[in-house]
Formats: C-alpha cells, structure tokens, sequence
DNA sequence: CCATTAAGGTTTAGCGCTATACTTCGGATG
DNA sequence: CATCCGAAGTATAGCGCTAAACCTTAATGG
C-alpha cells in the first residue's frame, strides 16, 4: 500500500529512525554514506512521509486553518477583496512547508471543532466581525494559535494585520478636496463606534479638518455595500443633495453601483459628480470611467499575516499590538476637479 | 491538554472503546444510560476527536484536496470563474462531513506528495490544462481519488464534470445571427483540436451551420483572455474587419475589454457592434452596458463534482464518462439588432 | 591504561484512535 | 440441565511516526 519508514529501513539495511533522520534532515546523527543512501532508496521507492502520523507523534502539524464565515448549509462568504487573500495566504504558507485547510464555519462552536479536530498549528480568521472576533476566548482556542485579519477588535488571542483605513479614507477624502470639492458624501454601511467602517468615516471627517473644511452630517449614507445598493443610491443621489459634487464610497463594487446610477439618472462622472472608492480591485480598471481608489497591498497584508502567525508559533512571538498594512490612493479617471457652481 | 478519549473513558468508569463507539455512533453494542452517560461526560470535557490519529488509525481522513496550478513561488492561479468554485466546492464537503485542503500545486511531482502526505481521500483538480491532466497515472495518484473540473483530457482516472462549453457557444453565437448578424468575429486564445476553448469554436461554427450561414476564419482572432488584450483587440477591431457586426468573446473579462476598446475608438455597443462573454460573473451586470453571456451553473458544477467524488470515494463507484452542466445565455444589454449596412 | 568523548547508530515508549477478537452474564432453547 | 446466544462490554494490537534514552566502537588525553 503506503510506502512507510519501515519499509525504506528494511531496504536500507538500517533502523527506522536513522531514516527518520535522514529524511528530517537531522543529519549530524548519520554518516554521509548512509544519508545518500537512503535517500536514494526513499526516491526509489516513492517514499512520502505520513502527516497524520507526523503530527499525531510530534504534536505539530505544520497546518494553519483558514477560517472564514459561511451561514449553515451556506457558501463561504468571502467578500471580493478577500478572494485575492486566501491565494496569496496559501502561497505565503506554502513557502513556508504549511499547508492550509480552508473551513466555512457557520457558529461559535465550530470553531473550537475546526481548530481543535486536526490539532491546528494555528489558524487565520479572515473577514469575520469584530464582534465574533471578540468572543473567542482561551477556552475556545486552546493551545492553537490564532490571528484575525483586518480586525478592530480587541481580543489579545487574535491580533493580526489590517488595512491603514483611517488614512485610506483620510486620503481619497483629501483628493476631492484637494479638487475643490467641498460637498463629499460619504457612501458605506451603518457602522458602530469602532471597525472598518467607523475608521473610515473618521478619515473622511480628518480630511475635512486638515483643510479646515467643514462636514455635514446630512451627507453621511447608509447603504449596503452592493453594487444593486449602489446603483440606487446613484440614481437619487442629486435629488437628495442637490449641491453634491463627490462621493466618497467605503467599497468599489459599491462606487461602480453608484456610478452606473449617476450614469442612468444622467449625471456625468467626473464632469459633474467625482466617485472614490475603496479596495483596488481589479473591477476599478473595467470600469468605466476607471475608478479611482484607495489600493490595500494585499500581498503585503496577506505575507504579514501568515510571517506574524508562523513567528508566533515556531518562536512564541506573540504581537502585542496590530500592524497597520499602508495604503495608497490610485488616481484614475472617475475624480476631477469639481464644477463651478 | 488535549481531551483523549481515555480523559472521557477514566470520567465515565467505561472503556476506550465504548467511548470511541459511543462517539461513532456505534450504538447497538452499548447500553442507553451508558450513551448518555458518556456523551454528557464528552461534552463537559469539551472532547473533540483528533481527526490525526483517526485517519492513521482508521486510514481513511475525510479530507480532499483541492489542487490549483501555482507556479513555484507564485500565488495560485484561480480564475474568476473558478473562484466562486472553491466556495461553493467547500460548503459541499462541509455538508458531507469533509474537510477541505487547498494547495497550490507548481509541478507534478507535489501532486503525488500533496495526495499522498495527508493521506488524502480524494482530490478534486480545479484550472489546470488538460495536458496536465493526462499526465497523472495510477502511480502518482495512488489509491486517492482523483476528478478534474472543467477537464477534456481523456485520462479515466479524472472523469469529473464541465460545462457544455459547445452548446453555450452554440447558443451565443445563435443568438447574434437571429439578431442578423453574418460576420462575427471569434475572439479567444489559440486553441488545439481538443479543450475548452476547442468546444466553444465548434459551437460558434455549428450555429452558423445551424441556419445556412457560412463562417469565414478571417474572423477568428486569437487573444488572451484578458482585459487589456481585449481592449488592444477593441481599439482595432473594425480597422480589421470593417465588415464585422459582432463579437462571441470566451470570456467575459475578455469581452469587456473588448467593448472598452470600442467605447475608446468611437465605436457604440451595441448599437454598432454586439459583444457577447462566457461565465457570466458578477462584473457582466457592473458593465456598461451590462454584458449579454453564457452563464455556467457554478453551484451544480461545484455540487457534481463533490458529489462524484465522495460517490466515487465512498461507494467505489468510478464515473466512466464525464458529466455536462447545462448552460444558458443570459440577454443584457451588449447584444442588439445588426444594423443596416 | 583507564576514563572521556564523539560519531553513528539502535531501542523503547508512546501520540490518540479503531478493528478485531475475546469475555461475561443473564436468559431462551432443545 | 447443558448449550447456545445476544447484549454489553473489555483487551489487544497496531496505524506511521518521533523524542528521548540507550548502546557500540574507536579515538583521545592525562
């Protein structure tokens, strides 16, 4: 069946474990004939070492779950800007001799199973709300370590990477500020007093006072970061705020929304009404006009991510505080300066 | 540390093996108070059951691989298309009780060394060339159960489902001559006598033969399948084949790179010229205009694939010929009447 | 010349689980 | 009354691997 250790040792003429040796690189226990020799034989016979058996023996399995949300019986919900995430995270891992196990997880309890089941080395939450972030606890993780991706909360067991979203927001606001627009409405999700969203709205609200701006609470919409959202949040834009000339967007599937709608409700982008959004995603450059946005370096967050979890496994280096991931403003042609009234 | 099977068994005054029957759900040989017992005593304990030690033990992991081409290095290489796949290909094997591995693969040799290190018990190959495909034989895959999506190669070992490519193409470039177009022009990568690309060329011409029409192979251009190759192919097109009325694009990124190459050299779809994808992502309805395509059912493809496998893995019931997932054209905004020349 | 050390191994004891064979005991059967 | 049987368990033997302790042999040093 399954060629194992035994079966190269009795080849070999040797002791299982100065295989295990070999094959592990523990070479400082055996004489350079005998590595190339067994070497040779393990190529010669297929030999590929068992993880369960590896990891049932030397409590390690060098395999870090990712874990993202899935509602029961639900596909795995992760957001277009995520999808770029997990290739890059399992190349990173890669790299670095892990594998990963990709795991929808629809409750609480769930976790601790998924970490638990296949003693995990360690896991990465991505795209989970702060608040889910928040109820794990010592009990529900064990021993396994664990890191949230672009989280605000403020859960010691899963500190991680995130996005710089205060200054992201901070510098798209600028932008159409620095165009002349001075009636920016800020277009994203109903958020609370801390996360992603929260972060941005404070970025946006810091432009205003960089330039001594004033805001307008009139301008903050609530809308579902939707491109169909978007779409009819564009079509009434003008209606609502007549003296709008920019929006600003929390997501690029939703400025595209917002921008088709301007469109339809015959409204030109940019001539009269610029659009930022937020995340970069490939879809900015089909666009049309091509969006200008605020860029996340996804394989920066993604390698810090994966580089901050191994060190906090091999060397016990537990963050103590989050890294912020820097962010840059993509200038396209969805912005320009704003119309004289 | 970890709670064994041996923490419940000491608690509840029973053997390991009634706990382990208990928890299996091998219940004829224990007595009802002792389920109850042991199964109260597991869940105070916070028993979870080391999926390592039973896939040694019991040889058998419930864990699939999903395998992506990687080139060493480098991030995985999954499409757009095939990203809404490995969500959906997930929450299917969460459903069954399997877990999912996801691994980048660069070369052959790390297919037999990902199949065969975790003990796999099956593998679902997702984007690789069909030459690749062929490349696997018994000795690499082992006794792992192996199935390629989307797949043309004739390797019986990887029987699994794909679109009908031909009949999607079939009905695309139908619905372009009933529009009354007569010169439409193919756009897709080079392609051989076999494959995907190979299928939607044969669509394309049987549906001209399909009312009478004579196709002309001038109107074939090969491209990438990108958006910035589209476009380059836009910006010229009707400089080439003045005569052209529309485009059958095999991709949608594809495609919308094609109409931005219109929009750009003056030329309005699709009042001048029809376009028309394949795949139908969430960027068809963001494109303006919004993308006419051929739209794949990615929940059955995804749900068939598991389903064969775990068939497959389960019940020995190897599929001898691979399984077509119906499409169908879905009509926007990119497609009009042919205009009067 | 005996103790020490180093190189190059080997042996032993599990990791947590499951499959298989075995035990025990209170009835039902001939 | 001896026998058989099913219910409800238990004991044993691994799965393939690793960590840690143990063993040889030959060279070194005081």
């Amino acid at each position: 069946m399954r060629v194992t250790l035994r079966d190269v040792a009795e080849r070999a003429g040797v002791s299982i474990m100065t295989v295990s040796n070999v094959i592990n690189g523990n070479r400082a226990r055996v004489s350079p004939e005998t590595i190339e020799r067994v070497q040779r034989i393990a190529a010669e016979l297929g030999y590929v070492p068992s993880a369960s058996a590896r990891s049932l023996s030397a409590r390690s399995s060098r395999l870090i779950g990712l874990l993202v949300p899935a509602a029961d019986e639900d596909s795995l919900m992760i957001s277009p800007h995520n999808v770029a995430m997990v290739g890059q995270i399992e190349r990173e891992l890669r790299r670095l001799g892990y594998h990963l196990l990709l795991r929808g997880i629809a409750n609480q309890r769930e976790v601790t199973e998924a970490l638990q089941s296949w003693s995990l080395d360690g896991a990465i939450l991505l795209g989970f709300l702060d608040e889910q972030v928040d109820g794990l606890t010592a009990k529900t993780v064990g021993s396994v370590h664990v890191l949230a991706i672009d989280s605000y909360s403020t859960n010691p067991l899963t500190i991680g990477p995130r996005s710089d979203d205060f200054t992201g927001a901070r510098l798209a606001t600028r932008h159409l500020l620095d165009l002349g627009h001075r009636r920016i409405v800020f277009a994203g999700p109903a958020f609370t007093g801390v996360g992603v969203v929260h972060e941005r709205f404070e970025g946006y609200r810091q432009a205003h006072a960089d330039v001594g701006a004033t805001w307008d609470g009139q301008f903050i919409e609530t809308v579902n970061t939707t491109h169909a959202d978007g779409r009819e949040l564009g079509l009434g834009l003008l209606d609502r705020h007549p003296e709008a000339t920019a929006v600003f967007a929390t997501a690029d599937v939703l400025a595209i929304g917002i921008m088709r709608g301007l469109a339809e409700s015959g409204v030109r982008v940019p001539d009269d009404v610029s659009v930022v959004g937020f995340d970069d995603l490939d879809l900015c450059e089909y666009a049309v006009p091509r969006l200008t946005t605020v860029s996340q370096d996804i394989t920066a967050k993604a390698a810090t991510a994966v580089r901050m979890l191994i060190d906090s496994i091999e060397n016990g280096a537990r963050p103590s505080e989050p890294v912020t991931i820097t962010v840059s403003l993509v200038k396209r042609e969805s912005t320009a300066p704003a119309p004289h009234q």
